[in-house]
RNA sequence: UCCUCAGUAGCUCAGUUGGUUAGAGCAUCUGACUGUUAAUCAGAGGGUCACUGGUUCAAGUCCAGUCUGAGGAGCCA
């Protein structure tokens, strides 16, 4: 039975009697008979088509004889047509290619109408792109980008993994409305034009779905914990999802995050850990992924040419990445911050809109200072004014300040943001009555102070800023397959 | 949410102090050519000038509002 089922997938598996492009370019030219398949991404002379199958950004060429193909087919190779074609693999007569497929036959497996077809084989801007973000991925820059999305987001699991970290998937939907995190996106079955009301007129959420109100997830922080006070070192990496109306090139309403968790980690330990995960990721895309890498290079370079000089960065994208590799990333404190901005000629002059002093939570053009003028690689800033940091995270015997650390990234801002935490359960509760976050909602993340409590750390990263930071890309929306942000959620 | 800028052909953009039938390049279609590299050459088709209202003899152009997009800010990852 088995048996005859898995005869009847050979047949159907026969496309993969096929061989990828980026395979196929590394054998040598030797006459062979090839069969690949993919989209043709332009159609020249009607003889040659540049054929793509998403495996690399270089596309194949295939050659038809004059007037060995039918004209209606030869009609029907147009932008984004997919075809299949089987041929021999011989040494290019032209200048642009080492190899190209003399083809014997060419099927059409798909129909591209060219008159409605958008995509032409031409520069588009990446705003019209992302209008019709179901087809951009046929474009080299998408192929390249989200070939890179992915080599990181397996790093990522191949960093953690090799650690002996536990991957935790932490719930989508949660009741805690505790976490101060942002504004979260109501999760409810209620009928919205006539929901049950209580006496009070307020909404009755004990006859919704869940028995009470509840919420995307903005953070698996909290339930990461849990975790870790048990299995020792864990991570999260999942969707988030913030619904606070921000229009800008580094936010999105839903989003992917990484956040490891590990106990018997102080602040120390944790600044070592982030900053030898983010050096880990971007050399694996740096050794695996170098094509791409240098396709989005040059589009960056060419995009900067448009610019005037100083607006231009002093580092190609490549070199950019190995800088961050091979130097240690620099480790300031908060106070060691405030005062380098406050001799700052950029201070001096007046130059910054907003006001320094201790105390203030930085703003942006503060942390550019300090990243893109004056150390110009990563930062890692430690030691934060507790009144503009989260309840959870450890207090420092100064009184003033937590255990915190952020790193910042050139271009991007904070890239990481996490702390040790406070396993002290008094100081916790203390902190939370002062803060007005509800002890008694979260009383399951209190039992792990109450019950074998240990010193423990963690950060949070935001994925689609470190792949906004290694492509080289301008916005958010650009990294991600289909972005939700404010009025949009088209696919 | 705030500030600034923008919205004209499928795409990228021009359109003067308001003035007759709104243009170009690319793409598309037709034909020619054929070792091309975003092929080339010739011709053709293609427009609710974002939407609504107003000013005016006359609005793509001026005014108001709305919608959408971009950049910056805030919030943050």
């Amino acid at each position: 039975m088995l048996l005859t089922y898995l005869y009847g997938l050979q047949d159907v598996f026969m496309f993969n009697k096929r061989i990828k492009i980026r395979e196929l370019l590394n054998q040598p030219a030797d006459g062979r008979e090839v069969t690949v398949m993919g989209w043709v991404r332009t159609f020249r002379n009607n003889q040659f088509i540049a054929l793509n199958d998403g495996s690399t950004n270089t596309n194949i060429q295939v050659v038809l004889e004059l007037g060995k193909f039918d004209d209606v087919l030869l009609k029907r190779l147009t932008t984004s047509s997919s075809i299949k074609v089987v041929g021999h693999i011989i040494p290019s007569q032209g200048k642009g290619q080492q190899m190209e497929i003399k083809a014997a036959h060419v099927e059409i497996l798909g129909d591209a109408d060219a008159e409605k077809y958008p995509l032409q084989p031409k520069k588009h801007s990446l705003e019209f792109l992302r209008e019709i973000a179901h087809l951009r991925f046929r474009t080299n820059t998408f192929g390249s980008v989200f070939r890179v999305r992915h080599a990181l987001a397996f790093a990522i699991h191949r960093f953690f993994h090799e650690k002996g970290f536990v991957y935790m998937h932490t719930p989508v939907i949660t009741a805690s409305d505790a976490e101060g995190a942002g504004e979260m996106f109501r999760v409810s079955t209620l009928p919205l034009d006539n929901p049950p009301r209580k006496e009070d007129g307020t909404i009755d959420f004990s006859q919704d779905f869940f028995g009470k109100a509840t919420n995307l997830t903005v953070s698996g922080q909290l339930e990461g914990e849990l975790a870790a006070t048990a299995l020792g070192e864990i991570y999260t990496f999942g969707p988030t999802f913030r619904a606070e109306n921000s229009n800008t090139t580094r936010h999105l309403a839903e989003f992917w995050m990484v956040e490891p968790e590990m106990a018997f980690y102080d602040l120390e330990d944790n600044m070592n850990l982030a900053e030898e995960f983010i050096r880990y990721i971007i050399r694996f895309v740096l050794e695996n992924n170098r094509e791409d890498l240098d396709f989005l290079a040059q589009r960056l370079d060419e995009e900067e040419k448009q610019l005037p000089m100083d607006k231009r960065s002093d580092m190609g994208l490549i070199q950019k990445l190995e800088f961050v590799v091979n130097n240690r990333f620099e480790r300031i404190t908060y106070t060691e911050a405030i005062d380098i901005l406050l001799q700052s000629p950029a201070y001096k002059k007046k130059k910054f809109q907003y006001d320094v002093k201790w105390g203030i939570d930085m703003q942006s053009e503060h942390e550019r200072y300090l990243v893109e003028k004056h150390f110009q690689k990563p930062v890692i800033v430690t030691n934060y004014p507790k009144d503009i940091k989260a309840f959870y995270m450890r207090q420092n015997d100064d009184g003033k300040t937590v255990a915190a650390m952020d790193i910042l990234a050139p271009g991007i801002g904070e890239i990481v943001g996490g702390s040790q935490r406070e396993e002290r359960f008094d100081r916790l509760t203390g902190r939370m009555l002062e803060m007005n976050i509800p002890a008694d909602e979260l009383w399951w993340y209190l039992d792990t102070r109450r019950f074998g409590t240990v010193p423990h750390a963690g950060f949070g990263l935001g994925f689609e800023r470190i792949v906004l930071f290694v492509t080289g890309m301008g916005n958010i929306r650009d990294v991600i397959a289909f972005p939700r942000t404010p009025k949009n959620a088209e696919f």
